[in-house]
DNA sequence: ATGGAACAAATATCA
DNA sequence: TTTGTTCCAT
């Protein structure tokens, strides 16, 4: 038995990770703690399960939530092994359920081509739909209806689980019926499925042919899902689904790690995991082999503010460790010089630059640390933000590939027919559209009948026949078999679409689209190479959206928001914003289960630190190019604990009993220099305290605000309650203005 | 009817 | 900073 002790796959393993990667059948829980090598159970019991129990790669499932975390598991799991992985299915959820989607699409009301739409497409069919319905997209803003179709979606309830709404049903009801259904209507007719339908409808095959799900759970023996935490409820019925044969699924999870709860995420997953599979064996980690002492306390310190958690053990050997720091800048320009500052003299301290990681609640926040960054030549990642699919050029030369291969999707038609400006304008862009619902034909078929009947003004009827002839071309070099790369490259020659970023290339940013385009002409080579074709390259940009920069070897920092680092370690870590309204966010502060939500993300945040965590803050952010807003400390820093982060906030304290903070006369330090003038700068004259207070940010008519722009002023009516309500207010000085509250910057104005 | 220019508004998190 | 909207000259 002394064998395990040269056994690559089971040497660095204690003996409950050890026990749960030699598991023999049956279901497995493993529920532990930040660090505890959840994931490398994972991966070594994928190996073991190959290597040592002989299973057939094919008949194993590894589910993640994201691509980042795909591709760590594939090359965890290739590490141990050495190339014998080929067939297992490793990939997430998304992937994997268009993998058999596309398998099994001549079963679906899509048909084999059906075409995958990112968030960005879903978005402008929301934004369709809405005019289509004549919303007021003031009281109903497309894309809170759109998330509430991806809501209703990651439930589990398509749009035929809606009951058409009664009389007496709200308006709300009612629009959202009637938005649900178009919205619905309008992707069937596209062929394409957004995010949410690649689920859904991979469970509703599941359902309706018993034999191809039953051909699925038969081929896989083995299904092992990652951060089980965050699966939500048609995830949830996907495993079962695909465990229901073998039944052997290995979860692993962490309930305090939640942080996809916007996304349909749903806890009962994993707490009545052993309710769903019984016979459930779970098993805990309780050492945490990633962070100091130190990190682990202040996190734990954090998190421990969550009421109602379950309480779990998690120890670390590595006692001591340097402090955990918090710092406070004047502005977000400090804190980012700051942060270099530190990075400067961890990288003399001998720490690499992939070592460090600069994490923040949203994407706003990564361009002043950019700027600091560049100032001092410091090599940098900046992961998601505007992903390299994402970007206009991008997004422009692939749907007229899409074109290419699905003539009839209008989302991909509508960008490109007249990008680069080509005389077809939004009149004729709407015949073109009407015609075609009420004719019932296909969107080029119109336009060339429009055409032939000349019901078009001449020059816009030239325009669109040029259009066509255009498009058809493409699909004749296609058809002809030519080869991917050569395709787009004529597509971007002969669209025009090259030619106009040529034209203004002496402004920097155009000449870095036309980089960009070079870089999709690579990317498409590439794919071609490896056996891709056209739709799967489509579907490649849709679902990853992210081109990994190929640069080998590459030593640069990363700079992520906090919902991508989850599942990933760096030795060293920087919390950017720590700012009450920036983390925990002003939108998703207005109940305690959202807070308790933003709370697990900072303990995520903390918890990808190995041996140095810092915390920063500005006290005055600015918002986009508008005046910078004073900003409490987050209350998680509060959390921590006040030997590792002491107090040291002179101009705000937390104020219990208004759950906020209220904002004394600030006393500068000498060392600061700069005025400060925007700092609420009647507090200290006239008596009244300012609360900023987002838990219960509800506006009321006739409340007093101010705003750091337009001064004082009275709440005249308002729209919807919490952080997304519309508030309408009567400046003194005369000007009314509505806001969202939530980003509004307005301060609810209390007399003593 | 189109397209440029000037102006206003609005930003989460991911697949 | 970027994206969308409105207005006006072609
Ligand atoms: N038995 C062990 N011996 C040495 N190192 C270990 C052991 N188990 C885990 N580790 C290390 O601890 C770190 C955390 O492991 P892993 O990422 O698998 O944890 P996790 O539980 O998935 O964490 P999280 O929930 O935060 O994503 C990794 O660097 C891993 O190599």
């Amino acid at each position: 038995m002394n064998e395990t002790e040269n056994d690559p796959i089971l040497a660095a393993l204690n003996p409950p990770q050890r026990e749960a990667v030699t598991f023999g059948d049956g279901p497995l829980l493993i529920l532990a703690g930040a660090g505890s090598g959840k994931t490398r159970v994972l991966a070594h019991r994928i190996a073991y399960l190959v290597e040592r129990r002989n299973v057939p790669p094919s008949s194993i499932i590894s589910l993640t939530f994201t691509n980042k975390a795909a591709g760590e598991m594939k090359e965890r799991v290739a590490g141990l092994l050495g190339g014998s992985l080929h067939g297992a299915w490793l990939g997430t959820f998304h992937s994997i359920a268009l993998r058999i989607l596309r398998t099994h699409g001549e079963l679906t009301k899509w048909g084999a081509s059906f075409s995958v739409y990112d968030s960005d497409d879903q978005k402008r069919l929301a934004k369709d739909v809405a005019a289509s319905l004549s919303l007021d997209t003031k009281k109903y803003k497309p894309a809170s209806l759109l998330a509430g179709v991806s809501r209703a979606k990651d439930d589990g309830r398509g749009f035929s689980d809606f009951e058409v709404p009664g009389v007496s049903a709200s308006p709300h009801a009612k629009v959202f019926y009637s938005f649900y259904k178009l919205y619905t209507l309008r992707l069937q007719n596209a062929r394409a499925l957004d995010f949410g339908d690649l689920l859904l409808e991979t469970l509703r095959l599941f359902e309706e042919r018993p034999e191809i799900a039953r051909r699925y759970a038969e081929k896989f023996r083995h299904v092992l899902i990652d951060e089980y935490q965050d699966t939500n409820r048609v995830q949830y019925l996907l495993a079962g689904h695909l465990s229901s044969v073998w039944g052997n699924i290995c979860a692993v999870g962490d309930d305090d790690q939640s942080i996809y709860g916007w996304r349909g995420a749903d806890l009962r997953n994993i707490l009545d995991f052993e309710k769903d599979f019984p016979g459930t064996k779970i098993i805990k980690l309780e050492q945490n082999y990633r962070s100091t002492a130190a990190i682990l306390e202040a996190a734990a310190s954090v998190i421990s503010h969550n009421v109602g958690r379950h309480k779990k053990t998690l120890w670390t050997s590595r006692k001591g460790g340097v402090p955990v720091v918090c710092h406070t800048a004047s502005t977000e320009e400090e804190e980012a010089q700051w942060i270099v500052e530190k990075i400067i003299s961890l990288l003399k301290e001998g720490q690499k630059l992939k070592d460090i990681a600069i994490l923040y609640r949203t994407h706003a926040l990564s361009r002043p640390v950019e700027e600091a960054l560049m100032d001092r030549e410091l090599r940098y990642v900046v992961y998601g933000g505007l992903r390299f699919y994402e970007r206009r050029e991008i997004k422009d030369a692939m749907a007229c590939l899409r074109l290419v291969a699905q003539p009839y999707d209008p989302v991909a038609l509508k960008r490109v027919i007249n990008e680069p400006p080509r005389g077809i304008g939004d009149k004729t862009v709407a015949a073109i559209f009407s015609e075609s619902e009420a004719r019932e034909l296909d969107l080029f078929a119109t336009m060339r009948l429009m055409v032939e009947e000349g019901v078009l003004p001449p020059r816009a009827s030239r325009a669109v026949a040029g259009f066509i002839e255009l498009v058809e071309g493409w699909r004749i070099a296609h058809a002809e078999g030519e080869r991917l790369g050569d395709l787009l490259s004529r597509i971007l020659r002969e669209s025009g679409l090259r030619g106009a970023l040529e034209r203004a290339k002496e402004d920097e940013k155009e000449a870095e689209r036309l980089e960009n385009l070079e870089e999709l002409l690579n990317a498409a080579d590439v794919h071609a190479a490896e056996g891709g074709t056209v739709l799967s390259f489509l579907d490649r940009a849709a679902l990853i959206s992210d081109q990994e920069s190929g640069k080998p070897g590459w030593d640069g920092m990363t700079l992520m928001t906090i919902h991508s680092a989850k599942g990933l370690e760096f030795p060293c870590v920087f919390i950017a914003g720590m700012e009450e309204e920036v983390f925990p966010h002003a939108l998703s502060s207005s109940s305690k289960e959202e807070v308790e939500e933003e709370r697990r993300l900072c303990y995520v945040a903390m918890t990808r630190a190995k041996d140095r965590l810092f915390l920063t803050r500005a006290r005055v952010r600015r918002v986009f190019g508008a005046e910078g807003l004073f900003r409490p400390p987050s209350r998680f820093l509060f959390e921590l604990p006040e030997k590792i982060c002491p107090r040291d906030y002179p101009t705000a304290r937390p104020c219990p009993e208004k759950r906020g903070f209220t904002v004394p006369p600030r006393i500068p330090p000498k060392s600061e220099a700069a005025p400060q003038k925007e700092y609420a700068p009647e507090a200290k004259t006239n008596g009244r305290s300012l609360s900023v207070d987002p838990e219960n940010c509800d506006y009321k008519k006739g409340m007093k605000v101010r705003h750091p722009k337009y001064g004082d002023g009275v709440v005249t009516a308002t729209d919807g309650r919490g952080p997304t309500a519309r508030v309408s207010v009567d400046f003194r000085r005369g000007e009314k203005k509505k806001f969202v509250a939530g980003l509004s910057g307005l301060e609810i104005l209390i007399d003593d």
